[in-house]
DNA sequence: TCGGCAATACGGATCGTCTCGTTTTGTTTC
DNA sequence: GAAACAAAACGAGACGATCCGTATTGCCGA
């Protein structure tokens, strides 16, 4: 039974912290992220509010909690990006599957939520940057690496300002609404780019 | 006495309307932003919760018009950015001036504080977007034609993802607070936009 | 049996609405 | 002009509702 510590202690406990997360979730879906409220979640979840404010100091919390969940599940190993030798082929594949990520409402709204957060938390922000924003990072710079090996980026770039332009437009064009997330708006991305960082 | 038509009609909605919008601003910036009520400016604005209400709908529409009215007393007429000739420099000069306003603190937490309303409100964006960004943008692509014009630009450039690749970076740096808003940052921005949109 | 839980009561804060008198404003009258 | 008046806007704050975060209670499962 017991395969590691002794984690029967505590089904319970992780029953109710995921319904906790999903009925955030579900909720944060639904409705104006101002009426997501502790109390709705707690009905939601089928749980008492203590068993909320047992775990999670605050409503940021839970939401940082709720999103970092669904990347937990996906990933007990690291995360890599495709590499098929071809760099602008690799990150246009990645960067509209990243625009299409943000067209899902539920996704959307997620997003919107965390980032609100974030923007008004500075701790939190610390947070979602160790244990989100840097994995994902560490990824994009493997292959990016990778890329200037091949001499199809500059050898001498800074790969945090190469991250910056290529993602920062689409999340602004995002967040702020000023634009649709096409797939024609990602490949321009790529172009511009690769041509301001070409070796 | 009457050097225009005839605003005597309003001179008491425009002191309770200046103090409103004053008494937000110094809230946003001096506490956190989910501790700024509007029972809180109503106090601090020496004004009834009903005055405020006849006029607003919504603590967001409150912000909006608070940062509306800055950029209202410096205009009368359109903005216009620095033409030398020299795109880099003026660019740069533009680049470094945005990047010391985010320093500011209270600058910081009232823009901050505009964004989270903004991202959870997409009839406030719409209007952000023509009201506060799009003349400002207009200026920006101003400069930028006159920079195709001599030679220093890629004609054919779409000049909304010229301005995307150079603002978003920095933009989202301040936003997620991943990396210090610095002169040679703005700086690289430039120079990376230059080289990817040459001629 | 006992620890963790759902449910719920509780005081406090803020919401948005609603009266209150009071002050300001514009008009009328002498 | 100045005094008097009516209408509008206002400051103040009471009000019921909601949600906060905490404390209590009784039940249920290991």
């Amino acid at each position: 039974m017991s395969t590691e510590k002794g984690p029967d202690h505590s089904r319970r406990k992780e029953r109710s912290r995921q319904a906790i997360l999903a009925a955030t979730r579900a909720l944060v879906a639904e409705e104006a992220y101002e009426k997501v409220t502790i109390e709705a979640i707690a009905t939601r979840a089928g749980v008492g509010k203590q068993t909320i404010y047992r775990r999670w100091p605050s409503k940021s919390a839970i939401v940082f909690a709720a999103v970092l969940a669904l990347s937990e599940d996906a990933d007990g190993q690291s995360i890599t990006l495709p590499d098929t030798g071809d760099l602008q082929a690799d990150l246009k594949l990645v960067m509209r599957a990243t625009a299409e990520e943000f067209a899902d409402p539920a996704f959307d709204r997620l997003i919107r939520a965390l980032n609100t957060e974030i923007s008004n938390d500075a701790a939190l922000a610390v947070e979602y940057r160790e244990k989100l924003a840097r994995p994902l990072e560490e990824a994009k710079k493997a292959r990016l690496r990778s890329a200037q090996k091949a001499g199809q980026l500059d050898a001498n770039a800074d790969l945090d300002l190469v991250l910056d332009v290529l993602y920062a437009p689409l999340f602004q064009r995002w967040l702020h609404r000023s634009g649709p997330l096409t797939a024609a708006y990602a490949d321009s991305l790529v172009d511009v780019t690769l041509k301001a960082f070409a070796p």
